[in-house]
DNA sequence: TGACGTCAAGATCCG
DNA sequence: CGGATCTTGACGTCA
């Protein structure tokens, strides 16, 4: 069982993927920012190793316009040696990696233009695992696509465009439940005709749910049937609905209860969770940790990058989690997680963020130049009056730890949440 | 024709 | 000039 994220990692200095415009994806262009993109893949899945994060979803941007215009650009031999670092990677330690083309990826359109489209992004990101020589068992999440007016025939669209896709295509394809269209019980309906496994999405069935008293768990069994030997685990995708945005709307954050409600019945199953939030790898960790006890050191080094995101919020929790984490027998990392979760729904004081700030500029207290201390100090001044925000503050302070390789800052999450 | 979702690029505004 | 804050882009479907 492992659980992972999306895409993107944050606080994960230099990971970050570049695109640009079509009118300006120039071969040259292109393959430069395919290298950089690549880097920074090798960049995440190195943090994921540290980490112990081994389940990770690759974002379909690592090649920009992947399936049209970079699709005749040689990048897998350019790139070849670094492909086969990131591979060496993977392998090594067992990361089980995926791809999920968006909802603009749609195999059963009436269209032929939208469906031969479809197909080479399909096949794009069947070649982004091929050549990281990964297995069947990486997959490719694809939903079902569009209605037209009669789901029926929607479907056996679907059903026979799926069968015309190279086999190496196919073998990676497992089929989603989504927000809209298709809910669970239709994508098992569908899914059974091709022979492909189903991941179930927690949210997208709360939003859009087959019409009958099921539970997730009996959705989780039904789709356990579908994942056959070379598949890999069963995965299932999990996520919270946003507290004030519109109903499927991905939350800011896993709330810790909820998430654990689910996997303690789930004890019995072994199965691959993704998360699907906002803040990617700070809520992975957080389910990893309270599942499984990886040990004081790692909470430890965990706390570290909230530090002062909680000292923002609240010096009372901000003492109260040192306190938790000095006994090193009796610590708990759902504890900890349930002060920050407390300490995250306080809204930030002006005293508190100034205070938080300050202790922030005291790492270049002694080695910033006269001007990045003006700058500061009027940045916070300006807050203090109420002249500017307090994201501009901290933008101050991440240009100043970039300048001085501030790693202990750059690796914490004060400057993103 | 706008809304949907996503994230970075690109454009514009401001001191 | 640099930084903050819009707007656009790229995709297809549906109301």
């Amino acid at each position: 069982m492992q659980i992972g994220y999306a895409c993107l990692a944050i606080a994960v200095p230099e990971s970050g993927l570049k695109s640009c415009t079509l009118k300006n994806a120039t071969e040259d262009q292109l393959l430069s920012l395919i290298g950089h993109n690549l880097d920074s893949l090798e960049k995440i899945i190195d943090y994921n190793i540290r980490n112990g994060i081994l389940l990770f979803r690759i974002s379909s941007d690592l090649i920009p316009f992947g399936s049209s215009v970079a699709a005749k650009l040689p990048w897998q031999n350019i790139y070849a040696e670094k492909l086969s670092t990131i591979s060496n990677k993977i392998i090594r330690t067992g990361m089980r990696v995926s791809m999920h083309p968006g909802q603009y990826t749609v195999l059963n359109s009436p269209i032929d233009s939208v469906v031969e489209r479809a197909v080479q992004d399909l096949n794009y990101h069947t070649k982004v695992l091929d050549c990281l020589g990964l297995g069947p068992a990486h997959k490719i999440v694809l939903h079902l696509g569009g209605v037209y007016g009669d789901k029926n025939q929607a479907k056996s669209r679907f059903i026979s465009n799926f069968k015309r896709l190279a086999s190496s295509v196919q073998k990676r394809l497992v089929l989603e439940n989504d927000n809209t269209m298709y809910h669970i019980s239709d994508v098992l309906e569908t899914a059974a005709t091709v022979n492909a496994p189903v991941v179930y999405d927690t949210l997208h069935n709360a939003v859009n749910p087959a019409d009958c008293g099921c539970a997730d768990l009996d959705w989780i069994r039904q789709c356990s049937t579908t994942w056959k030997g070379s598949d890999g685990l069963q995965k299932i995708h999990y996520s919270q609905q946003h507290s004030i945005k519109k109903p499927g709307a991905h939350s800011e954050s896993i709330r810790i209860d909820p998430f654990l409600e689910l996997y303690g019945q789930l004890e019995d199953m072994d199965l691959d969770i993704m998360l699907e939030v906002k803040d990617k790898n700070i809520s992975a960790l957080k389910c990893i940790y309270c599942v499984s006890n990886r040990g004081i050191r790692m909470l430890e080094t965990e706390w570290a990058r909230y530090k002062y995101s909680i000292l923002e919020k609240s010096p009372e929790i901000y003492q109260a989690i040192r306190q938790l984490l000095r006994d090193k027998n009796t610590y708990s990392a759902l504890e900890m997680y349930h002060m920050i979760e407390m300490a995250s729904c306080i809204p930030t004081s002006v005293g508190n963020a100034v205070n938080a700030a300050q202790h922030v500029w005291g790492y270049f207290k002694n080695k910033a130049t006269e001007t990045e201390k003006r700058r500061f100090q009027n940045m916070l001044q300006k807050y203090s009056l109420g002249e500017t925000s307090l994201q501009s503050v901290k933008n101050t302070l991440l240009l100043i730890a970039r300048k001085y390789n501030e790693d202990y800052l750059l690796n914490g999450y004060y400057f993103y949440i």
